[in-house]
DNA sequence: ACCTGAACACCGTTCAAGT
DNA sequence: ACCTGAACACCGTTCAAGT
């Protein structure tokens, strides 16, 4: 799975590319009053879905600035014209992954409802090699997400307290995103040798919110004792 | 925390390393029938000390073969005579830091010797910004170290089954070096907003093995029963 | 404002040549 | 066997110059 650059890899980069046609062959259109019409010039949101596509094929390590900058039909200093780093491009791209995370939440009593959210969060993510990886070390420019606002809307209902709560949520990223990133991409891994990753997966994801059911109960009860005379 | 190497930064490399000594300066020993003196000439413990100390101080990132072999005294091809390639490097650094980690086992109860071992685990691998983040992408490439034995005896003694254990394991792992690689380091992190991100880490920790235990007791209990006539 | 072409200062990795 | 010097094929980022 792993691409080590060595002796076996004579050129890493691929046969070729298409040359850079003169821009995206599309019919010319009005130009908009925003003056801006979809697919006219570079846009970010068009960079963003460009990058999001090469990471699905060849992993963030394999997003190259020209590599996208080909792809978009256009030279590299156009794209950093509107990115300013890939670092920043990065953070795009993990952003728009987690507005599509929180779309749907199917089930009922909450624990399903996270669970769900948390197994499309794996599946989305784990579709971008190497993105789990950089979302991990960059928690802190990512957030408030609305995939963020949605969990905690769920858990405040249920009456998790600010502190529980926020320790299940920091459980459960770096447990879904870890996963996603190292754990789940290699089904081959002997780490949890015998079966089924996925079914591992949901096992460590019920435990944790097993665990976290269980220290909020406690909490619940403890907060009742105190309020009666 | 995190350098975006941009305009701030004029130059990413230091002042100017001192210029490659003609060998490191130490007293010229009898070669020894091994052949191999502690010092004289390149050794694999050697190159893994020294990546060490530099992933330590500037981070996997800043770990440059080039700088490597600069602190070693030595030219760019001889660090590559003794190791193949850096990724190579890194997972021979990664054992190196997980050997440390089991050497002590407090605690008497399995919970609470679980929890001193993670705690273990977090604070040195929080040493090596960067390090936890590799760790998490090649599981599949470190295991079966010390700390994943020492663990798994810990487990099965007090009766855990092969699956919840591995449900277990996997879960700890992501956990402790997803908070080593992201959120700890990160203590000015506004995910975590509120206080102390090491009150919550343990938060965390308690929450899964938590679970953990409640799981593997009903395991308990249903394999009692089904032993009952 | 938006884009091109070309450069700069790095990387990891390889390899002929020396001892 | 072990090491040096120098190269190769990349990177991310910048920037004068064009339109």
């Amino acid at each position: 799975m792993r691409v080590v650059p060595s002796l076996t890899t004579p050129s890493k980069r691929a046969p070729r590319r298409e040359p850079p046609s003169p821009k995206k062959a599309r019919a010319p259109e009005i130009p908009a009053s925003n003056g801006q019409v979809d697919g006219a010039g570079l846009s970010e949101a068009e960079i963003v879905r460009a990058a999001r596509e090469i990471i699905a094929e060849v992993g963030v390590q394999g997003l190259t600035m020209r590599r996208l900058s080909n792809d978009l039909g256009v030279a590299l200093g156009a794209t950093y014209h509107h990115i300013a780093t890939k670092h920043d491009l990065l953070l795009l791209v993990g952003r728009n992954l987690y507005s599509e995370v929180s779309v749907f939440v199917e089930g009922g009593t909450w624990d399903a409802k996270l669970k769900s959210l948390m197994m499309n969060q794996s599946a989305i993510i784990g579709r971008y090699p190497g993105m789990g990886n950089f979302l991990m070390t960059h928690v802190d420019e990512l957030v408030p997400s609305d995939l963020n606002k949605t969990v905690r809307e769920i858990l405040v209902e249920v009456g998790f307290s600010e502190r529980e709560m926020t320790a299940l949520m920091g459980a459960l990223f770096f447990y879904v995103t870890g996963m996603s990133a190292g754990g789940l991409a290699a089904a081959t891994a002997k780490v949890f040798r015998g079966r089924n990753m996925l079914a591992l997966f949901e096992d460590g994801l019920d435990m944790l919110i097993t665990g976290a059911r269980v220290r909020m109960e406690v909490d619940r009860k403890a907060k009742r004792r105190a309020a009666r005379p």
